[in-house]
DNA sequence: CGATTTAAAATTATAGATAATTTCTGTTTT
DNA sequence: AAAACAGAAATTATCTATAATTTTAAATCG
């Protein structure tokens, strides 16, 4: 992952602070305390107060004035929300890469599939699968959507982490290959159609909680 | 429009900027500078910057590292972009929306439509519009997809008082009396159609530009 | 006279300090 | 024992001050 180390402050707290609430590594709810994360980072608190603010511009953290800011809790209606807003702007934004698409792209894409269906643990695999999405996408040219489209993204890790915390088995994604086939054929319609169908898929996953009890954790997993 | 009296200092700042940005009173690619901005509203510049934040996460401010905030430019591309993700996004609002609306919503909608269509004024017409889109929509229940159509509403209104800067002719939105009107009769994918298409139609006029040549204009309308 | 370097002014980014608000904790009251 | 209430501690939001960087303007050189 890029440093940015001529990134300012702010900034490189903001992507600390979201790379751990993506990985879960802070909990949903928790508070985020200025003057902690300053002194974390050895700062002063207004980088971290800008670091907040975009954060909560991501939706992975909400501010209540006066009262603090803390990571975004989420529940099953809004992994479908996003799932869904996810659906409708890669479609389109496929529609607009379709045409600028290479088979070196495509190339590209398939490595990255691969990858995935070889990763042993999440955290692999998810960084497979945007990679994927992402090079399939980005020809569109419509940097105001593709930005969009990476907000979501993270939303989608943050549950994709939460379901399978530290299991995962390896699968091979069919949906991936499908889309490629489709692309390289030039059936740019049939593509869309089985992307907007995939990132709609929602994994189930049976998740034991703090109090011994089992209950349904749900995922994007596309 | 609500003032928000215990809003944040930062928040009454981007909310004052967000309004003169896209009303046009600020130009596209004028410097923000903290500082002025900080004197007129009698604070310092730190809940400017953190202003400028929000800003920028709507799309509305670009700041490059050290160099500053300047209020985004934009071109045709990008009120197309804007178009094309309004219409993904409002159809999959609308769809969620559609079994929760009710006849008295409805008639909230056309009144919303008859105070566009007898708008004097573009920034008159663009409330009403506003209005009609909020009330069909908001029903769908997804607070993140309705906050990220109003940031689209927002750019798009931008686009809109660039193009039809003081002149304004009324006109009947038929557009939106067919998609009421579908929705009445729980035609929900007529409805969904109409509005796809609607909120792309872009339009296009001639305007005079300050070195005396005529250039056209282009503006979401609807 | 135009290009380039240098110096000054303006501006951004961060730090440290302060006032106001909220949260926490222990105690009292019913 | 549960609820209500202080008072204390912690935390947020803001201000003033300082360091670093960029922009502007002037001056110098070719």
């Amino acid at each position: 992952m890029a440093k940015g180390t001529d990134d300012t402050i702010a900034v490189r707290i903001s992507k600390a602070l979201a790379d751990r609430i993506i990985s879960g590594a802070i909990e949903p709810g928790a508070r985020l305390r200025q003057d902690h994360v300053a002194e974390e980072f050895n700062t002063s608190h207004v980088p971290v107060r800008e670091a907040f603010r975009r954060l909560e511009a991501q939706g992975l953290a909400v501010s209540e004035p006066r009262r603090g800011v803390r990571v975004a809790a989420f529940d099953l209606g809004e992994v479908k929300e996003v799932a869904e807003m996810r659906a409708a702007l890669e479609v389109l934004a496929l529609r607009h890469a379709a045409p600028h698409l290479t088979s070196a792209i495509l190339d590209l894409a398939e490595e990255a599939t691969k990858a995935g269906d070889k990763s042993r643990d999440v955290r692999s695999w998810e960084e497979a699968n945007r990679a994927f999405h992402r090079l399939i996408l980005a020809p569109c040219g419509m940097p105001r959507l593709l930005a969009t489209i990476d907000d979501l993204h993270a939303a989608s890790a943050r549950f994709l982490f939460a379901a399978w915390r530290s299991e995962w088995e390896a699968r091979t994604d069919q949906d991936h290959r499908a889309i490629l086939t489709a692309l390289r054929q030039g059936n740019t319609e049939s593509a869309a159609a089985t992307l907007g169908r995939h990132v709609q898929w929602i994994g189930r996953k049976p998740v034991r909680t703090a109090s011994g009890a089992t209950r349904e954790a749900f995922a994007i997993v596309g």
